[in-house]
RNA sequence: GCGAAAGUGGCGGAAUUGGCAGACGCGCAGGACUUAGGAUCCUGUGGGGAAACCCGUGGGGGUUCAAUUCCCCCCUUUCGCACCA
């Protein structure tokens, strides 16, 4: 309707193109000759290109059509090389919005899931990504959480999961548990009530048991971001340290403590415990009861969140004394709220002197402080750095770093420490009191306790009819028929659990499940994943650095060493696309700046947002959504098609003839390979998509000029039809539907440009072989001289001496030096 | 507080190995075609200056014949972690 107003305006040649009717045209036409499926031959190369899958929200947003878009010209680009590429999509169809539509009364969770999802793959399919959706999954399904349950199961086998009680985040109002992206501070993201800590039965993953090979393996992850591995190392927080054994004096307890700076422990003044800790009330002598009962009274009250905001250093002494193994020295036991039970031990000995926190602590409570460790130069206030030792025992005078290791032995020998390492990183809790997900295939018995439901009763099905009412606990504990069952060992009756899985664990090893999606009789198709994986290109959010990034790399460990895979690391190639604003702010319902992908695809057509997407920045960056350059996209493609259609009489003729040196044929020639040169090495190294297409509209400036004097010779039919054709090849990843449509339009034995073979280009034609080269005097660009691309220094030079305008700056003055760097730059420096 | 990334025309961005800063596009200005133009095409477009030239990549210093690029200090923005012992 855009073009209506203008359209049979133009006479005859430049007739507009018209995208809607174009992309509806072609997307048939894929559909028709499944372009989209995916060629499984083991001759070729393989490729596997994959986005993070989708939850169906609703609707597509901007995020995904730039996640998706840079994939799908990726994985074009690797098909048109003549590899064999996997390009899959499927849906991460599991997950509380669902339930929430529910309980507001809009429809059952799996209907709106599956309406969602048969409109949202409308919607990319009028975007015209490619993906082979026979391979196309959904968590919700019962033969894909199937496996879910399969894959707990195995390790349930392998000790890898436990049920224990642990603190969650709670809201009093909803009666239900909160994931901690979910509490906003403090408050419940849905009902403001304030969250407060519960302590609850949970169903745990070792993850920690690889934390060791998670943290190691990110050295070896070279193709991924820094950023995220960084944030993995930070995330998983390894640190190496020792634990020491400080017995209580005149009780037969002991406390571990865990450090980092055995070396300062002669400077040790107190010990202090989590509030949390377990040895609290043994340790507390009576006259302390009351203080230190209230000290955690108040502590465990307090929210996590008011917790960590308060940063003020508060504790209690509990009456109790240690004693410090290395100098027997007497030293108060506090209980305060800067230690944390969650992290190595609980407990830690405090040195003021060298330790921030331990210091601020010391100052209010008005405890001792000793230094221990002198730098080469004194430094005011705390000093954490290295330096030698003093009043440590035989360790004085000792350099700090070597009597960290003397010291760790001497606790070894001596029986009361160790050297260890501990991590950040905690065990994943999967358990989520809630109706849609993966149940927990646990069945309890008053006769047998817990136990797994056999391999064979799998899977265990969510039930259709159940109770939405947004208060208390998961709908699956009112569903009697799920609920009651028979114990798979006596035979009697049992009870289900109730608890669900956290979706991230669906979305831990989707990707394999691609291979092959229908398999009943094995999770993963080994012989397709030895193929197609690892996953050569992975494209999602920064925001999963942290969780699904950790837990797909986990899951492959445990796939490896339950014997299904002969790997251990998932992805190859990581890229994190920039989030889409606008105005600079994120796109949001509340700012009421939302840009909705279905709009922009009426207005400007799919290849035009694709094209301006990919266009704005580099995928790697913010991108602000800028409609004028929607509009500029449009443009452009409208430029493209106006071109072949203008030339297309030429384009269709066969009388070419090769182009000889120096002609303006010749020089079209040069752009044209130059152009395939800067694209291809693009796609192979950065993928910096906004340069290609930066490259490929200074082409088509350059073919426009072309055919403006366009001379209707052999020669030049030549350049100009291996350009245009080149051009379309180029750009068929970026705006496939015009490439293709105006591709097919050339010759009735053209097959869609995903087919074709990517173009060559021919270093000869390439190159050079005349170029400017600057002529620097003192450092400042004076002139510019024409020299032959191989020109030898000297001759540069003289060149350069016998330019005009350098003679000019150069004539009254002495030379100092020459530099010349061949085929880049001259430089004279003179006096 | 700690850590990381970034800062280039009016705007988005380019400069891949230290070698002509501003490619490509948006916007803007002028013109052409037009009954009309928010369509299309052409020309111009970092700042200053009549010009020669000068200045210019967040600010300040340094290395170098040469710095957007390397080093040091500072400022700002974004992100991650936030008492991690």
């Amino acid at each position: 309707m855009l073009y209506n107003i203008f359209e049979g305006r133009r006479k005859g040649k430049n007739m507009p193109h018209i995208p809607r009717v174009v992309e509806e045209r072609i997307q048939k036409k894929w559909a028709l000759k499944s372009v989209a499926e995916t060629s499984v031959d083991k001759s070729k190369k393989k490729y596997y290109c994959l986005e993070m899958f989708m939850y169906p929200s609703g609707k597509i947003h901007m995020g995904h059509v730039r996640n998706y878009a840079i994939g799908d010209a990726v994985a074009r680009y690797h098909r048109m090389l003549g590899e064999a590429v996997l390009h899959p999509m499927g849906f991460d169809a599991f997950g509380l919005p669902a339930e929430n539509a529910a309980i507001k009364g809009q429809a059952h969770p799996k209907i709106w899931t599956e309406t969602n999802i048969e409109y949202m793959k409308l919607q990319l399919d009028r975007l015209g990504f490619l993906y082979d959706w026979n391979r196309e999954l959904r968590t919700s399904e019962p033969d894909y959480y199937k496996w879910n349950q399969w894959f707990f199961l195995k390790m349930y086998e392998k000790d890898l999961v436990y049920k224990a009680k642990s603190p969650v985040n709670w809201c009093p109002e909803c009666k239900t548990v909160l994931a901690n992206e979910q509490v906003v501070s403090g408050k419940c993201w849905r009902c403001s009530s304030t969250v407060s800590i519960k302590m609850m039965e949970q169903w745990f993953i070792r993850i920690t048991k690889y934390a060791e090979e998670l943290y190691n393996n990110l050295d070896k992850l070279t193709e991924w971001p820094n950023e995220v591995i960084l944030m993995q190392k930070n995330w998983i927080g390894r640190s190496e340290g020792c634990f020491v054994h400080f017995e209580v004096f005149k009780k037969k307890t002991k406390i571990l403590v865990f450090t980092t700076r055995i070396d300062t422990i002669y400077g040790a003044t107190y010990l202090v415990l989590a509030p949390d800790h377990p040895l609290v009330d043994e340790l507390t002598t009576d006259d302390r009861k009351a203080e230190v009962m209230n000290f955690k009274k108040t502590m465990s009250s307090m929210g996590t969140h008011e917790r960590v905001v308060s940063k003020e250093k508060v504790g209690v002494f509990t009456g109790s004394h240690a004693i410090n193994p290395f100098n027997d020295e007497k030293i108060p036991i506090y209980v305060a709220n800067f230690v944390l039970m969650d992290y190595g031990t609980g407990a830690i000995m405090s040195v003021p002197a060298h330790d921030e926190r331990d210091y601020e602590f010391a100052k209010i409570y008005s405890l001792p402080i000793k230094t221990v460790v002198k730098p080469e130069k004194e430094v005011e206030g705390v000093y954490d750095g290295d330096g030698y030792l003093v009043q440590s025992g035989e360790f004085s005078g000792m350099n700090n770093r070597e009597a960290m290791k003397k010291m760790a032995l001497k606790a070894k020998n001596e029986g009361f420490g160790e050297e260890t390492v501990t991590y950040r990183l905690k065990d994943w809790g999967i358990s989520r009191q809630r109706y849609w997900g993966t149940p927990i295939p646990i069945i309890y018995c008053k006769e047998c306790g817990t136990v797994p439901v056999p391999y064979s009763d799998l899977p265990v099905r969510l039930p259709y009819d159940v109770p939405f009412t947004g208060k208390g606990e998961s709908p699956l504990l009112k569903t009697e028929s799920f609920l009651n069952t028979k114990c798979p060992k006596c035979g009697k009756e049992a009870m289900r659990e109730t608890d669900t899985m956290d979706t991230f664990f669906d979305s831990s090893w989707y990707f394999f499940r691609y291979l092959d999606p229908k398999n009943d009789k094995e999770p993963i198709n080994r012989e397709l994943a030895h193929f197609f994986c690892p996953i050569d290109f992975y494209i999602g959010g920064i925001e999963h650095a942290t969780m699904h990034l950790i837990y797909c790399r986990f899951f492959t460990m445990f796939l490896r060493d339950i014997g299904i895979l002969d790997f251990g690391e998932p992805v190859k190639r990581l890229m994190c696309q920039g989030m889409v604003t606008k105005d600079g702010r994120k796109m949001s319902k509340s700012a009421g700046n939302i840009v909705d992908p279905d709009q922009m695809i009426e207005k400007y057509g799919a290849d035009a947002v694709r094209l301006n997407i990919l266009f704005l920045a580099p995928p790697t960056d913010q991108l602000d959504w800028k409609e004028e350059g929607a509009e500029g996209a449009r443009r452009y493609l409208q430029k493209v098609f106006s071109l072949v259609e203008d030339a297309k009489d030429e384009l269709l003729k066969d009388e070419v003839a090769e182009p000889q040196l120096g002609t303006r044929a010749y020089e079209l020639r040069k752009i044209t390979h130059r152009t395939i040169k800067k694209v291809t090495e693009e796609f192979n190294t950065r993928l910096k998509l906004n340069t290609i297409i930066a490259s490929l509209m200074e082409l088509t400036n350059t073919q426009i000029d072309f055919f403006a004097k366009y001379q209707k010779t052999k020669e030049e039919r030549f350049a100009l039809k291996e350009s245009v054709e080149t051009l379309l090849k180029l750009l068929s990843p970026i705006s496939p539907h015009l490439a293709d449509d105006l591709w097919l339009s050339l010759s009735p034995n053209h097959t869609f440009l995903v087919n074709e073979k990517w173009p060559e280009y021919n270093e000869e034609i390439a190159k050079e072989e005349e170029i400017e080269i600057p002529v620097q005097i003192n450092g400042k660009l004076r002139s510019v001289i024409k020299v032959k691309a191989d020109e030898s220094e000297e001759n540069i030079l003289k060149i350069a001496k016998d330019d005009e305008k350098v003679k000019s700056y150069i004539k009254d003055k002495t030379l100092i030096k020459e530099i010349v760097v061949k085929g880049k730059i001259v430089t004279l420096v003179c006096k």
